[in-house]
This record gives structure tokens, sequence and C-alpha cells, in this order.
DNA sequence: GATTGGATCTACT
DNA sequence: GTAGATCCAATCG
């Protein structure tokens, strides 16, 4: 599994789309389908928490792939990454939406929906439904709390776009999705992003 | 020590 | 379509 996020951070990003997240929490366990993320590679890219050099908050992105970065922000969000290429190397990729498969009702309880196409679309609501939080900060995906696994389902088009609540940098296309899963988060049409987001879902 | 702004979501107009 | 919630990390003094 090190093997597989120890590559370019793009084809991660792309090859995680239909991958199954499983979170254990004691004797339930939770999952989900992944089916959008995002890209953020290196100090040069602007919208990377990186560019600031390396600090106690984005350290876990410096360190080896396949490892979970998780921070907060907006006041009441995490955001679940994955650390991607080699080590020393800062680089993630953000979890941005799931189609959840294993743990609905517990998922339902810990949000305001039951939704199963709400219930992980958008990456603050996830780690919400999943209960990941700063704990899991730096933990491996080695499947005792957090894994990441092969899914043998066939693969749906996949679209990318401009990346979401990004200012500088948006205009690169490191956000991949499923096109037309009812459980990618599409909402902020009226900003660029969201405009790039629907003409991207428009392009076949 | 204080300030400021953010890889967001929901509710309400 | 937009405001408010809400708190941490980075920056500045």
């Amino acid at each position: 599994m090190p093997r597989f996020f120890n590559r370019p951070t793009l084809k991660v990003a792309r090859d995680l789309l239909g991958q199954v997240l499983v979170v254990r929490e004691g004797r339930n366990t939770l999952s989900g389908m992944i089916v959008e993320t995002e890209a953020y590679i290196g100090c040069d890219d602007p919208a990377c928490h990186a560019v600031v050099g390396r600090t106690a908050r984005n350290e876990v992105m410096w360190g080896p792939p396949g490892h979970a970065y998780v921070y907060f922000t907006y006041g009441n969000h995490f955001m679940l990454n994955f650390v991607t290429e080699r080590e020393g190397f800062p680089a993630a990729v953000l979890i941005r939406a799931i189609e959840p498969q294993q743990g609905l009702r517990r998922m339902s309880d810990r949000r305001t929906t039951d939704d199963p196409t709400r219930l992980c679309r958008g990456p603050g609501n996830l780690t919400a439904a999943f209960g990941i939080t700063r704990k899991d900060n730096g933990l491996p995906l080695d499947g005792k709390r957090l894994g990441v696994y092969q899914n043998a389902a066939r693969r749906p088009a996949i679209g990318s776009s401009g990346r979401i609540g990004v200012n500088d940098g948006s205009e690169k296309p490191w956000r991949f999705f499923y096109l037309d899963h009812p459980a990618v988060s599409a909402y902020r049409k009226g900003t660029k992003a969201g405009r790039r987001n629907v003409a991207a879902n428009k392009r076949k």
C-alpha cells in the first residue's frame, strides 16, 4: 500500500477514485467508496499548505507516503488527506466525497441527514460522518484504524476540474471525480471553481 | 499576546 | 445568494 502512494500525486488522486476507505472504531466498521479527490503538490503549489514551509501543522505531509494528514479549518471542519510521494516531498490528496457503504446508521447519528448521497458529500461532511478528527492525524493507512482498499467494481467515467475553495492555483485541473455521481459535491456553482466544475461535468 | 483568515456547511432570505 | 458559526495556526508586535 505504501507503494501505491509513493507515486506522482495526480496519478494517486485519480486512482483513488473507486477505492474503499475503511475506518474501524472498536467493533464497528465504517466504509465507503471514494468518488471525489483533489491533489495538493509541493511547496510551489500556492494552494498547498506546504507553501509556508515545514511547520508543526503540515509536518505529516513531508513524511513518508501512505499516512493520513488531518487538519482543522473554518472553525468547524476536519479535512482528510492521504500523504503521497517520497519522504521529504510535501504532497497529499484531499478526499472530498465518498459513497457510504458500511455503517450508514452510525453516520446518520453524527449528521443531520440519513440521505446516503448527502452523508459524505463534501470534505467536512465525510470526516464528520466517519468520526475522523485531529487524533487521526499522522496515522498510517495500515488497516488498524484507517485503511484503503482496491475495489473490484468497474470504473465509471472520470472528470476533472479546478480545485474548490482555493484562491491561488484554482486554475489547475487537480480535482478528480466520477461524472454524474450523486455523492459528488457540486455546491457553490456561483464561484469560479464551481462554474468550471459545471462546465467540466457537461463536457462529456 | 493579539489579530486575521481559512482546502466549509447549513440555514435562511 | 449570502451570512454566520466557530477555532486553530500563522504572522506580527
